[in-house]
DNA sequence: ACTGTACCCTGTAGGC
DNA sequence: TGCCTACAGGGTACAG
């Protein structure tokens, strides 16, 4: 489901909900999602003040006055809802409607914090999960250890694409799509990313670097679209197909401005293209591009 | 070190 | 209506 624009929003739904509050009491109403959780999960975190609500590529950061930071990932089919102190009985969440009174199916942690707010995770298909670590530590945890720069930052430019890119064999594709590469792209956002740049999403990563290893024409092209469309998409309040949704129940709307993701045998949305979108998969996922544009 | 495949789990959509 | 298959925004663990 989410890849970073939607993590974003979810974060920004959350932060001011969130931040500054205590946890007067956790939930965890099965042992695992795609992982156990951490042993004692709702005793060490319950009681503890919630300091900060942060990001990083998909994992969303919430930092206590214990000194752990409770991660976040919301897998294919997460959603963190925010239920407003002010209700007593049903609220409308989206789809469905909330009693307070019982749990909807796959709500398996509920957080309720010292303002009286609830904050409900839902997940159907259990791909997300949570961990504690020392915030001190984040960096060197197994999960960031090897994860690429955010989009924005100022590694994130063509050299450093085409110094990774540089002899690597497989398709430019799958290279975007690795988290090694750039934190926070996903198989949505790499389609359309490509489209955007006019790139054939079957070319070789290599593509990107010259024979001495320095960024080819194609990479300097890429790396303002990739920040583009991340941007766009965050702007729209993210991209809602099935199952994601704002921390509200509400949806974001970027999925109306898809040019080439889920629409295949369209005419292609490019100004003066008249090519039509094709699907093919590329390591087992999805890919949609046009022929006529994407070289 | 790379690259490709299988797999985790549930819900939904479409074909018959 | 029911059954079957394919597919879905994520990442990991292997085998070669």
């Amino acid at each position: 489901m989410p890849e970073l624009p939607e993590v974003e929003i979810v974060r920004r739904g959350l932060e001011p909900v969130m931040a500054g509050a205590v946890l007067t009491s956790v939930e965890q109403r099965r042992p695992d999602l795609r992982f156990p959780f951490p042993e004692r999960f709702a005793a060490r975190l319950t009681g503890t003040k919630i300091t900060a609500v942060r990001r990083r590529a998909k994992y969303l950061l919430i930092d206590t006055s214990g000194g752990e930071t409770l991660i976040v990932h919301l897998g294919m089919s997460g959603r963190l809802s925010v239920q407003a102190a002010t209700s007593t009985d049903t609220v409308t969440l989206g789809a469905y409607i909330y009693d307070t009174g019982a749990a909807a199916a796959h709500d398996h942690v509920v957080f309720t914090l010292s303002t009286g707010a609830r904050i409900v995770y839902n997940d159907p298909r259990r791909f997300g999960f949570m961990l504690l670590c020392p915030t001190t530590d984040l960096a060197a945890h197994p999960l960031f250890i090897a994860i690429g720069p955010e989009p924005w930052d100022q590694a994130f430019d063509a050299t450093y694409l085409a110094r990774r890119a540089h002899a690597k064999r497989c398709d430019v594709k799958s290279f975007l799509l690795d988290q090694k590469t750039v934190a926070g792209l996903g198989n949505i956002y790499v389609s359309e990313a490509l489209h955007r740049a006019g790139l054939s999403p079957l070319r070789k990563a290599e593509c990107l670097a010259r024979k001495d290893g320095s960024p080819s024409e194609r990479a300097h092209r890429l790396v303002p679209h990739i920040q583009a469309v991340l941007e766009a998409a965050i702007r729209a309040g993210g991209s809602s197909l099935r199952d994601y949704r704002h921390t509200d129940g509400s949806q974001g709307g970027f999925q109306n401005e898809f040019a080439v993701y889920g629409r295949a045998g369209e005419r292609c949305r490019r100004t003066g293209c008249d090519g039509d979108v094709v699907r093919l998969v590329q390591a087992q996922r999805a890919t949609f591009y046009c022929k006529t544009c994407q070289r």
